[in-house]
Formats: structure tokens, C-alpha cells, sequence
DNA sequence: TCATGGCGGGCATACGTATTCACGTGGCAT
DNA sequence: ATGCCACGTGAATACGTATGCCCGCCATGA
């Protein structure tokens, strides 16, 4: 039997397509008795609102889209994990306001800025992915210049595209080296990037900066590796240092998974963590407190991330001008420090 | 200004409306000569095909929805690594054949199964997740009487509902137990469930049966503890087994959490591992190899995983009559055992 | 030269819902 | 009693694409 439409409805309740079509969508321009006709007949034929149908005469889809970006390991499925971690609350947020979530994985160096909502799949965009500024900017400006809605996941400075939503960074690298300063560490190694390129990096990286001069400590660059996002980097960044041959009394990594690699490189190096070397992550991941010895790391949390990026987006889809957000972070001293 | 139909197209290239459609769908009857006015046109007005539009004419979303259960942790947004990490494989097939991908986070209790392929969202619905059997069935048996395309992850032995894909869980049941033994232990203990309630734990402590018979040895049901899917239920299971008293050199834990948690237990009784007690786990989770001492356990490969489970829904949905499909498993060993 | 056939492309219409407009009916006030 | 208004509903149409059908043109063969 062919799928029931509205007509059929109309039929089976004994009014108009169109009653049935405001009946269904709440409308207060239909009486009770007649919505609860068109209810039941919808129910006995089994119906539900065709969404293509409604999407094309509204001119809008009830859907938004989620980007990730992985630049680092193009055709591995490793995804950051906290990136995973706010999918469950940003699909829960979306469906609480009743919109559908279109998901998909990209490289950073692609062309999706032509896409989802210029095909109207989509009302809105939450881009989500570290990377390399410099490739991802310019398809921001496209972004902006088509009037495209979104809203993304990175650092909430001054100066950045589009609305955007991050963690306190700086107060985040700034709790994290007074932390280890606390502790009596003065040789304190930070292991991430320091270039701006790198936005959310160069936050922690300036928080820690400022906590070694409150300190009257100056920032030794001999202390600092280059590492990004993976634990392999974050390993590799950790050997490099050792090999260096620098003395260092602790390790401020810019994510737990650097923290992570650069654990395991010590471990090989046996060097005792905490005892010879102090380490403090970043990101707290399900896998920070599984360590050993389990990771203190500044935690960001991506439920509220989740509920604030996709709040922001559904304002801005709505016409508000909302601007910027910048979320607080929280130490979490485990047995790594 | 307004957003650019074929029409607009059309009148640009200087042909119809239809050999506009046709000629950006890739239809044959459509010249070279005018294949390429058409494309110039749309590159200049910067168009894309209306993807609601086009949906609605052709009654087929091109999009395949992807639901995951996580009935233990209802609110939180803790869902198995093990899914997540089929997402990127997933998403990736899909981009490859053209489909987008709808995700969404159910309660196993909810009533999902009348939904995306209802209201043509989407040609077919991918389901993941653990659960209890019992609170499935029902919805799976409705899923079948609607004719909505789906398979799931799961148990693929006989008797399940729906196409299913899963790993061979008996046999890695059996690796894992062989393995044990092999290292001369004689008392294993098994922490998941023994219900048929869970089909995939179900097969696993099959497998341990079965490897141990091999050996000539009985399961003693003093030896097994239920935990389902969590850390914690692993910890707690491996401590219920610690106060009553029974002796056991190894664990053989249904999944990676659960095994992580009971390693966590076992070192706070004091109990080395692998010295005392060894241990092995199953999925092979990114936090298995970071885990303390590095956790032996049988690998499933997502990527594979998520690849089988789009393969087979595209082919059900073009009317191919494909079956189950058992996914090889293999046993990595690391420092836990 | 004309018939035939094939190919490229135009015309018309279908897809199913949401919305605008207009109309009828009933109630209330004058 | 009449006029006005508000409320509930129906008729018509818009949304933008895909496709069945048909036609015209050009090339080929007799």
C-alpha cells in the first residue's frame, strides 16, 4: 500500500488538506475537535509529515550539521576524543530542540565550505577540529561571505572568524603552571606549539607563559617542543626534549594525548613520573584518569561545550547576534603532579 | 538576492530547466557541448542542486541515519569508545557512496523505530549499540513488519532479528581463553554476563566455555561475575569476585572497560598483574594500549566494522537480499597477560 | 529526394506540504 | 434587525527538481 499523505487524512478526517497540515504543526487556527479528528486518522493510517515535502515549502530543514576536521591523520578514523565526547551532548541538545544532526568528517584542505547549508541539507554548521589557521581562514571568510550560519569550536580571541567557542585557554595554562610551580618545579618543559597558527596551543601556551613570569620566571625556549594533537607527536616531542639533554622538573602538555606520548616516553627513559618529572595535560579525557599514574589535566567539558555551541548556532539561525563565548575550565590534580 | 534555482541556471546557459537537471545529474542525453554551458552557468551563479527539492521529487533522501543506544548511562553522554570509533568509518563510507549521515542518541526504551525512514529522512537506519535483548526485540519486530531498511551491530548468529553484523565472538572468547591457558593458567575467571540476553556477551563466555572444555576443565560458576558495558561495573564485578573468596589466576573480562576497571580493582587489593592475575579484555579500545600494564585483548577493527555495516544497508536498499556477516576478531597481546 | 532512425532537448507534470487569501458562519453590539 | 468582526476552514498556489513523453533536426541510406 502506497505511503498515506495529508490528503489521505483529510479524507479519513473529514476536512481540508490544508487543516490537516495546521492541525499537525500546532497551529491555534484550528479547533480542538477538529485537531483531535485529524490526530486519530493520522494515527490509524500510520502517518507522518514527509520531511522533504515540508522542508521544500518552508524553505529550511530542521537540521544542522556537524563538521570534524583532522588534519593530522587524514585517512586514520582517530578522532580527538574530546570532539567525540561533545557528540553526545550536542546531538542530545539538538534533538531537545527538536533538530536533526548531519554529521561528517572532512579535511581541512577540502571544499566543504560549498556545501551543506548552500544545499540546503542544512540550516546551520558547527565546525569542530584543531588544524592549521592558516589553511582553515580563508574558507571561514568564504563562509561569512555567503551568510552561511555556524559557529565553531576553537579559541574565543580577539580577532578570530566568525562566532566562536572555546575554553578559557590562557586561565587553563595559567592554573596548570602554577600547579606545578606549587609543587616546587621550576624547570617546567611545555610541549604543543607556540605558534599562533595554532590558536587554542597558543592560548596555553601564553597562560603558561604569564604563570612563569608572575614567578619571576622567563620562558626558556630550549623548554619547549613542538607537538600536535597526537600522542605519537606528543611521544616524539618528549624524546626530543630528553635527547636535548636540557634539565626539566616538569611537563605541561597542551592535551592529554600529547601528555600522554610524552608519559610513555619517560616511562621508556625512566624517568619517574611524578617523582622526576611532574606532568599536567590538557582536555581531560576518559583515558587522563586511566593513566599511569593518572593524569592531572585541566578539564574542559564538552557537555556544556556541546549545549553552548549548538545554543549559540540555533540563536544566530534565528537572527540573533550573539557573539563569543568563553567557557571555564577546572583543574583536576590526579597522581601525575 | 535570492538564491539561484535551475531556472536561473537555465536561462543562463540558454537551455531548459530539464537539461539543466539533467545535465548536472550526469544524464546521458545531455551533449558535451551543452554539459559544459550548464556547468559554467552553475559555476558562476555559484548553485546547488536543492537538495529538499530534489529529495521530494525523487522520494529518496540520499542520507542513512545512525541511532546508538546506551540504556546503562541514560543522561550522560558516555557512549562505548568502541562506537565512536566505527562513527569515522562510517561517515567515510558513506561520503564515499554519495550518502550524508543523520546521528542520533536513543533510550533503548524509546520509540525511535517510528521515525527516520517514516518521514523519509533517511533511506535506511544503522543501529549500534548494547542493550538487553528483551527491550529490542519488539522494536526490531516492528522495524520488520514497516519494511524500513536497517541493520545493526550486534550477534550475528541464527536466530537474530534483522541483518546484523558483528565480530566472531565466540571465537574470540576462544583466543582469549587459549591464550590463558597457554600461560598456564587454570582458573579464569569470566567477568560480562552469561545471559543470552546480551548476545555478543553471550557468545564471548560461549567461546571461554568452550576453550576451557578443550582443556578438560569445567567453568565453575563461582568464577564469573556479571558486569555489563562500564568501567565501573568491571571494577565492582572484579571486587565481588576478590570478597568471595575464590581462588583465580587470570580474567578474562567481555570488553576493554570492563577490564580496565577490574585491573583498577585488582591493583587496589594489591593483586599484580599480570603476575597474580592476568588479564585480557575485548575490543581493543584506543585506551587499552594506554592502560597499565597495557592491556592484552581481542581486536575488532572498526573500520572494517563500520564499512560492513554501510556496504550491506546500501545493498538492502536497493533490493539485494544480503545476510548476516561475521567480522574476524584477533588477539593482540600486550603486557596484561 | 525522401524515408527512416537516433539523439538532443523542450513541455508538461508530479512529488507532498505549508501558506496566503478569501469566504462563510456565528455571535455580539448597536 | 442589521452590520461588523473574529474565528475556523477550504481553494489555490508556491516550493525547486526530476522524469515521461514527444518533437524536431540532422545524418544516413536507398
Amino acid at each position: 500500500m502506497r505511503r498515506p499523505t495529508s490528503f489521505d487524512i483529510a479524507a479519513l478526517a473529514g476536512v481540508s488538506q490544508p487543516t490537516v497540515s495546521r492541525a499537525l504543526s500546532g497551529s491555534p487556527a484550528v479547533s480542538q475537535a477538529t485537531r483531535a479528528r485529524v490526530f486519530e486518522a493520522a494515527e490509524a493510517l500510520n502517518y507522518s509529515v514527509d520531511k522533504n515535502a515540508s522542508n521544500l515549502r518552508r524553505q529550511a530543514s530542521k537540521t544542522l550539521a556537524l563538521l570534524f576536521f583532522e588534519d593530522p591523520t587524514p585517512d586514520d578514523s582517530l578522532i580527538n576524543p574530546f570532539y567525540l565526547s561533545m557528540l553526545g551532548s550536542i546531538t542530545r541538545t539538538c534533538a531537545l530542540r527538536g533538530y536533526d544532526l548531519l554529521i561528517s568528517f572532512q579535511q581541512l584542505s577540502g571544499n566543504w565550505h560549498v556545501d551543506y547549508e548552500d544545499s540546503r541539507k542544512a540550516d546551520g554548521i558547527i565546525l569542530l577540529g584543531y588544524g592549521d589557521y592558516l589553511l582553515y581562514r580563508p574558507r571561514l571568510e568564504q563562509l561569512i561571505e555567503q551568510g552561511t550560519h555556524f559557529v565553531r569550536w576553537g579559541s574565543a580571541q580577539v580577532g578570530q572568524l566568525g562566532t566562536t567557542i572555546g575554553s578559557d585557554n590562557a586561565q587553563g595554562g595559567i592554573d596548570a603552571t602554577r600547579h606545578l610551580l606549587a609543587q616546587g618545579r621550576r624547570r617546567i618543559a611545555f610541549i604543543g606549539t607556540a605558534s599562533p597558527q595554532y590558536p587554542e596551543f597558543f592560548e596555553r601556551w601564553r597562560g603558561y607563559v604569564a604563570a612563569l613570569a608572575e614567578a619571576g620566571i622567563a620562558a626558556d625556549a630550549a623548554l619547549q617542543a613542538d607537538a600536535i594533537s597526537t600522542e605519537e607527536a606528543g611521544h616524539d616531542a618528549a624524546l626530543q626534549l630528553l635527547a636535548a639533554g636540557t634539565a626539566f622538573d616538569a611537563i605541561f602538555a597542551a592535551s592529554d594525548l600529547i601528555a600522554i606520548g610524552a608519559m610513555r616516553a619517560l616511562g621508556e627513559a625512566g624517568r619517574l613520573v611524578p617523582r622526576a618529572v611532574a606532568v599536567v595535560g590538557f582536555d581531560d579525557l576518559p583515558a587522563a584518569s586511566l593513566a599511569s599514574p593518572p593524569l592531572t589535566t585541566v578539564m574542559q567539558s564538552p557537555r556544556r561545550a556541546g549545549q553552548v555551541l549548538v545554543e549559540t548556532l540555533l540563536q544566530r539561525i534565528e537572527g540573533g547576534d550573539v557573539g563569543n563565548a568563553v567557557l571555564p575550565v577546572q583543574l583536576v590534580v590526579r597522581g601525575s603532579s
